[in-house]
DNA sequence: ACAGCTAATGATATCGATATCAAGACATCG
DNA sequence: CGATGTCTTGATATCGATATCATTAGCTGT
């Protein structure tokens, strides 16, 4: 009782519900009534009550609440984030994703939980209500790990043939396509795609990329980037400059890269769009500013976010969900 | 008992302890023990109650653990979110502060509860040991708010003259001061400063700026921008051009804001850098690549983000923290 | 005046895990 | 051989809130 408190001064309130029930002189099941606006106690006691927990600054136990009624109002979002290294949980994109799970999930009341895949942490995910994955890992390891805790579960990434949950993902496939009809509307005969394919996304836009040009004859160049910075695309068209490979387009898949391999060919001397076009992917905000104006994919991360969540709170409310495929589009600037 | 789990056929494993327990004919607490590795069990029955425990899929009730040892390993992140308009929490810079924290704590085996100021979410927090909030808020209202909680809370933002806690932050005075003192190299004599000073940090920059320029007998005009964004950079030297205000260096709050002030200005017929300096704040990476390449105020987020953290951990473990501020640098470029 | 009803409150059990103390099995030692 | 000690396991209480069922007080209707 009040030898608790004693024991453990805490920093300003250990008071129970208990302990607020005896300065009130009522039971403890009153004052849980009285806090939660039950119409089952007289409205002057709850009044009461109400003051004298605000005035002791009593704080509801979440986790004793969470344990009797065997929910957590919370949902964890699990990125990836490789052993060794981080950048993946620092790039800025996957983190606006998490801005529109984030709105949309805390705006229903229901708060987020961040994780990774490593780590004892893992652990606390099991106290959510609902999973959430960004990037499905190699060969969907992540997605099976996680479903044998047997949660509700959405995932961000590319749809495959036959998934056991919803996934929600940009048409990187389409994204693809639509690069390659530009490039063939212009007329190029030797395009490249910069970028690293063994992100089941980054394939899937290579394979809308190949498809399309192989269809009418053209055979385009693979050109592995792991990294995803302007270093890796100057480094990139380097890379085909000393192995004098021709090309005349360049699909980046992302606005950095592509910048940085606008830059490289301009310090070829060769200029951009006229020897070289050059296609972005993602659209972030500065690409409309840069010089010349980059054309880029656009995929809107923050929907993606919203959708994600909203599946998730469907998923949790028991209704049935489906994936969902968001186009994307091309925005043809100067390059 | 067993009754349990017909009642609510729970996905895969609403096994408890108990369960487990009648399982393997022995107590609960002897499960317990096992599972928690425990020296006390013999290791053969800690074997065989493991491999019990995995092939059921048990799963650990976090809220039930964490009732009973008055700890969640969860620290909470209060982002600031206006209720109009929620932008701040999309941007991508704040989040690039939570990728520092959560990068940090998730290493620490520690969990990151994700919320807003506002609504019913706001309750979960409670169940955190410790509180990192991004932004102070609007004179402070948000650092009192959750002070009443009595946690460990480490704060971002600006320095006060008495904070109550930990606050971590750029020195956003000496950003303003580098950046004035840039321009008065230059010998500008018509600085601009184009943001929103009623944030706490942007105000620290105004007031850096102002008071080293004034110093030299040069006084600078403000240009108040609430959005951080291409549009309102181009905006605001519109608005200076028309009211024909004279201006040969504008220090732009974030670089987006620079970039839109650059092409608006070159559009005018002006050259950047020739008859106008601009600096942006960020330094984000494609500042490097922006034609013509952009200068800027470097504020390392994810650094800020760590030490938060580390701080936070360090408060849980009881010991003391102080505040501290993070050294920027003017990156000049080309602008 | 008394059965029958509603309104307000309370007693108790429960959620699932762990700390504390107790107890049984077995070995060692004087 | 009995006493003491170690090793392993168990019974019980506890963390703080809430669901369920019971109870009391006050009221109405005939």
């Amino acid at each position: 009782m009040s030898r608790t408190r004693k024991d453990r001064p805490g920093p300003t309130g250990s008071l129970t519900m208990a302990d607020l029930a005896e300065l009130a002189g009522v039971s403890k099941i009153t004052v849980s009534r009285a806090l939660a606006d039950s119409p089952l106690v007289t409205p002057e006691t709850r009044e009461r009550i109400q003051t004298l927990a605000r005035d002791h600054g009593y704080k509801l136990n979440v986790s004793a609440r969470n344990l009797r009624l065997r929910r957590s109002h919370t949902v964890a979002v699990i990125v990836e984030m490789k052993p060794s290294s981080d950048r993946t949980m620092l790039d800025p994109y996957p983190l606006t994703l998490l801005g529109g799970i984030a709105q949309e999930l805390t705006a229903a009341g229901y708060s987020v939980l961040l994780t990774t895949r490593q780590g004892a942490a893992a652990a606390a995910v099991q106290a959510a209500d609902g999973l959430i994955l960004l990037g499905q890992g190699v060969r969907q390891d992540a997605v099976r790990r996680f479903d044998k805790l047997g949660l509700p579960m959405v995932v961000w990434g590319a749809h495959g043939e036959e998934d056991a949950h919803a996934v929600v993902g940009s048409d990187n496939r389409m994204g693809g396509r639509l690069v390659a009809e530009h490039f063939l509307r212009q007329g190029r005969r030797h395009p490249v795609f910069v970028g690293n394919p063994s992100h089941p996304e980054i394939f899937e836009r290579l394979s809308g990329f190949v498809d399309t040009l192989t269809g009418h004859g053209i055979k385009p160049l693979l050109l592995r980037r792991d990294e995803f910075t302007l270093a890796s695309g100057i480094d990139a068209v380097h890379s085909l400059a000393t192995r004098r490979v021709p090309f005349d387009a360049l699909f980046a898949c992302s606005d950095l890269l592509a910048m940085g391999a606008i830059r490289a060919v301009q310090e070829l001397g060769r200029k951009v769009p006229d020897d070289c076009s050059v296609v972005g992917y993602d659209d972030m905000p500065m690409a409309a500013a840069f010089q010349p104006a980059l054309s880029s994919v656009r995929q809107d991360w923050q929907a993606g976010g919203s959708l994600l969540a909203q599946k998730m709170l469907a998923l949790i409310a028991g209704e049935p969900v489906e994936s969902q495929v968001l186009p994307v589009s091309l925005v043809a600037r100067a390059t």
